[in-house]
RNA sequence: GCUGAAGUGGUGGAAUUGGUAGACACGUUGGACUUAAAAUCCAAUGUCCAUUAGGACGUACGGGUUCAAGUCCCGUCUUCAGUACCA
């Protein structure tokens, strides 16, 4: 019989959905596991080959688990609110629901026929208003809660009401609004119920403030900070601009420590961790306070140089900062506006790319150093950003060397507070070998002992603290879009409010555009069906809004993290439609134990998650405050582009080893018209497009040689190879295989489809091993001891690279094995049985086949991975003279009991011995001439 | 600039974590089978010297530790990724 593979991995994908195979159950006397991926956004271009690489990985994993004895969780689903179906939409009308439906039928069959032992029983989607009522439902949670420093947890915003009630605010130490007045009882009890609902708005964890947001006006929205890289969109690519919106807003900033330390309970990847830290951006030092001469107002400023306190010789201002033009002075109020517009104009990305330019304007203004009390001239310049700390600085020159140039720039004193160091050519930022003088108080004191100095003296005046500084900003959380979750919010007179959980899901309306509004509104301002009847309970139509009982709803949705942030959750009781998730299934699961995805999301989704992980940590509702144990980043598969070289201004290409000093113009390729020789297929790329019809070619050796290169895997660029053609060609376990074998898990590495055939010979091998022509030839013939050398050896490693996450190596070591048995002529069930097992996590379907042809009837991914036994890997005793340096030398490969002492005296008594042979794990014993160096294993 | 990861044949990559560098695979070359091609199988394949036997060199570069270094230490260079006027 020969290996038909699309037969076989058709007939056993189908049983597998049949017998519901991989359904996890909610209790078992199993210990659980739980394996999770990234979940997929469907987009229309369906799966390339990169695609399934982390999800073949954690299959793997979750297969091994289930031979390993666990009751494993190893769900899949969509995160289908987004931004491409919702484009798509605008240019043809085409409802986004409609379209993703269509795309996650594409990448459910993309995904089916590789194979995975989903279970898919428990398919979440987050545009699903089933699964979306929920992310409304946490939405309202954080809505009712503030966090209590005191207690360091996010509480039930009623116990906040009830110390209004009794105590006034004064005592309350809340991560809140800045700009909170300080009241008493008697106040709050006098406020009427707006001023009170608009003071518990700037505590509560989900708020709505004027924020300075970043507004992307060609994709007409706003942005979070991680969804803008360089300065422009990471979707699109379009320019970003500051404005002043009101906005739904995450108060994640008040977890900031917490979600710092929690890192150190985790075991992800350190170059993830090290991304998260340097996104929350903690720093320590001191908030100083200095008064303005002349007038009331005080600037604050964070410093993590407090030591430096008497080489201050000016301040510096955000041009945005709201002191500014309170006190600039009228001399210079044109000066300081003029300048103002002209940053304002900037976009973010020049002022990003123009670091060099000095540029700032003076106030006229002077504050006054809280010691000397010199007056310090008050600038305002660009370099300081409004969005940092207190958008002011204390400018000290001599220890920074922003302040340094700025200083020298304008003319402006610098004081050197450094003993001994010399600061004529540059600021000194060292702090740790110098001593500080010319500093009154801190004069002869070291940076440790002058930072504390600094700040106990400044407490004492009253104008300064110590503090900690984060650079995490609160995560705007409304979108200008149509295809998002709604907010379960209406307002009544402009003041928000949750809809009963027990109403929820509130669903998309219908809307005939889906650009937003000709007055600017979002896309929801075009719902004719959009308001909330709160005696009915129900949405109705927006005619009917009186402003008593019938109210506008949110035009605003959520973001795409919005329903990332909580699905791994969902996952164990998606079905349940009276809780996020009963008690039992989160008590069950627990959290995630292997998390695998990418590492682009390390500052978005993975932050996100966390944060809401750990406030429903807080409300009780999960056992964690970490929602994945393990993490692991996959790497990319890469796209090996090709480029024809076009004669510029003409219909002409050269072979790639004859262009000259001709300026060619490379042009990507459609790879499929490349064999593995980088020849072009000259026909085929002439009825690619028009304009190539009648293109003209210079040949070398007869043939067309095209250019490469290795960039990511993108349908502009022509080199997406599709995984269904390779699973038409070789398979889905070849492509399983062969995207292991490419290289580590965590590295990015360019796709080859030349390289398939070495995996897919393997299996062809494999086959052959337990068929020939005549059928199944396995016997029950006794192994021999090289069989079970061959075996045991396999086992060994297969484990060890599984749990290592080294797949890559494991795929060579069923290589040797198949070879090694072969060459052996081995037809031992014994033998081709366990290692069946070995290779049904990497390539299910021909181990599934082979498995049933040995006659069982359940499933392969029932049976028990094999135990390694070591005593058949002993060799006989062997002694290894090995010259060296004219000294001899030796290697034992023994295997023994023998302790270090009995080997040691041994080989001490006579440089020769041989040690008899008499336990388990070999261990090799290296020896110079009357010294034993080193005991391996 | 800072942070993190990495640098091994023509290529992707192994190397039990200090113990025979280049496993395994691709590619290339030669051979077998075939009318032929495909498929399959066999052999060779780090570089240099040598007819052979064999020898020398070799893991980005320069030093060091060690009986022993791809692996550890110091310095230099290069690449990739993240981040960036963060006070």
């Amino acid at each position: 019989m020969k290996y038909h593979f699309n037969e076989i991995e058709e007939k056993w994908q189908k049983y597998w959905a049949e017998n519901q195979t991989f359904k996890a159950k909610n209790q078992s006397d199993k210990p659980k596991y739980y394996v999770l991926d990234m979940f997929p956004y469907p987009s229309g271009a369906g799966l390339h080959v990169g695609h399934p690489l982390g999800y073949i990985a954690s299959d793997i994993y979750a297969r091994y688990k289930r031979h390993k004895g666990f009751n494993v969780l190893h769900p899949q689903g969509y995160d289908s609110f987004g931004l491409p179906a919702e484009q798509y939409a605008i240019q043809t009308g085409q409802h986004p629901a409609v379209t993703t439906e269509e795309n996650i039928k594409t990448y459910r069959r993309q995904l089916d026929q590789i194979g995975f032992s989903f279970d898919w029983s428990r398919e979440v989607r987050t545009s699903d208003p089933n699964y979306y009522k929920w992310t409304q439902w946490i939405f309202i949670q954080l809505f009712n809660s503030w966090y209590n420093r005191v207690s360091d947890k996010a509480e039930s915003i009623d116990t906040l009401i009830a110390i209004f009630a009794s105590e006034g605010n004064a005592k309350v130490n809340a991560e809140c609004d800045d700009d909170v007045e300080v009241f008493t009882a008697e106040n709050w009890n006098s406020y009427s119920s707006e001023g009170q609902q608009e003071i518990l708005l700037k505590y509560r964890l989900t708020y709505l403030a004027e924020t300075e947001v970043n507004w992307c006006p060609a994709l007409g929205t706003v942005l979070a900070n991680d969804e803008i890289v360089n300065g422009v969109s990471e979707r699109g690519g379009h320019p970003v601009i500051r404005k002043k919106m009101t906005q739904w807003s995450m108060r994640i900033s008040a977890y900031a420590e917490r979600l710092l330390q929690g890192l150190n309970t985790i075991d992800w990847t350190d170059s993830l961790k090290e991304s998260q830290r340097n996104w929350i951006g903690k720093s320590v030092g001191a908030s100083v306070t200095f008064n303005v001469k002349g007038h009331d107002a005080k600037i604050d400023v964070f410093t993590t140089r407090p030591d430096t306190i008497f080489g201050v010789s000016f301040m510096t201002l955000a041009p945005e900062h709201e002191l500014v033009s309170q006190i600039a002075t009228d001399e210079q109020i044109d000066e300081v506006n003029a300048y103002r517009e002209a940053t304002a104009k900037r976009s973010e990305r020049d002022r990003m790319a123009d670091v060099k330019t000095i540029s700032g304007a003076f106030t006229g203004a002077y504050a006054e150093h809280p010691f000397t009390k010199a007056p310090l001239p008050i600038w305002i310049g660009d370099y300081v950003l409004a969005g940092y700390g207190t958008g002011a600085v204390m400018s000290v020159p001599c220890g920074d060397q922003r302040d340094y140039d700025f200083a020298n720039h304008f003319n402006i004193a610098i004081p050197n507070i450094f003993e001994g160091i010399d600061i004529s050519e540059e600021a000194f930022g060292d702090k740790d070998n110098t001593v500080i003088t010319n500093s009154d108080f801190l004069n002869g004191l070291k940076y440790k002992k002058a930072v504390k100095t600094a700040i106990y003296e400044l407490e004492k005046l009253g104008q300064g603290e110590g503090k900690t500084n984060y650079r995490l900003r609160d995560a705007v959380f409304s979108r200008q879009r149509y295809w998002g979750e709604p907010f379960p919010v209406y307002y009544i007179k402009g003041m928000p409010q949750m809809i009963d959980a027990k109403h929820l899901p509130i669903t998309l309306p219908e809307v005939e555009k889906y650009l937003p509004t000709e007055t600017g509104e979002p896309p929801l301002g075009n719902a004719m069906v959009w308001a909330w009847d709160t005696t009915t309970h129900t949405v109705v139509d927006n005619s009917k809004i009186n402003d008593t009982s019938v109210f506008p709803l949110e035009l605003n949705t959520m973001p795409g993290w919005a329903g990332s942030s909580q699905y791994f959750n969902r996952y164990m009781d998606p079905e349940n439609d009276d809780e996020i998730f009963s008690r039992d299934a989160i008590n069950y699961w627990q959290q995630v134990d292997l998390y695998i995805g990418g590492s682009e999301h390390a500052t978005g989704h993975l932050l996100y998650s966390r944060f809401w992980q750990k406030f429903m940590f807080d409300l009780g509702l999960v056992p964690h405050d970490e929602f994945a144990k393990k993490l692991i980043n996959q790497g990319m598969i890469l796209g090996t582009s090709a480029f024809v070289y076009r004669v510029e201004d003409q219909n002409k290409f050269l072979s790639k080893g004859i262009i000259g000093n001709e300026n060619v113009l490379p042009i990507h390729v459609d790879v499929s018209f490349v064999n593995s020789s980088d020849e072009l297929d000259i026909d085929a790329f002439k009825n690619w497009r028009p304009e190539f019809k009648n293109a003209e070619f210079t040949l070398e050796n007869g043939v067309y040689k095209v250019g490469r290169d290795v960039e990511k895997m993108s349908k502009s660029k022509y080199n997406v190879v599709n995984p269904d053609k390779i699973v038409e060609d070789y398979g889905a376990d070849s492509l399983r295989l062969y995207e292991m074998f490419l290289g580590p898990l965590e590295q990015y590495k360019p796709w080859n489809t030349a390289g398939i055939t070495g995996v897919h010979s393997f299996l062809k091998k494999l086959w052959k091993l337990y068929n020939d022509d005549n059928g199944l030839k396995i016997t029950e013939a006794v192994a021999t001891k090289d069989n079970l050398k061959t075996l045991h050896k396999t086992i060994k490693k297969v484990a060890e690279d599984i749990e290592n996450f080294s797949f890559n190596t494991s795929v060579s070591t069923f290589m040797i094995a198949c070879n090694e048995l072969t060459a052996q002529k081995c037809t031992s069930k014994e033998i081709l049985e366990p290692l069946l097992i070995l290779i049904s996590p990497y390539a299910p379907h021909i181990a599934e086949e082979l498995w049933s042809q040995l006659g069982h009837s359940e499933s392969i991914s029932t049976a028990d991975f094999p135990i390694f036994d070591a005593s058949h890997l002993v060799e006989s005793t062997k002694n290894y003279p090995i010259s060296f340096n004219g000294k001899m030398r030796f290697t034992l490969e023994l295997s023994l009991d023998l302790s270090k002492d009995d080997i040691e005296a041994a080989v001490m008594a006579d440089e020769k011995t041989i040690v008899q042979l008499q336990g388990r794990e070999p261990k090799k014993v290296i020896v110079v001439p009357g010294k034993i160096v080193n005991i391996v294993g």
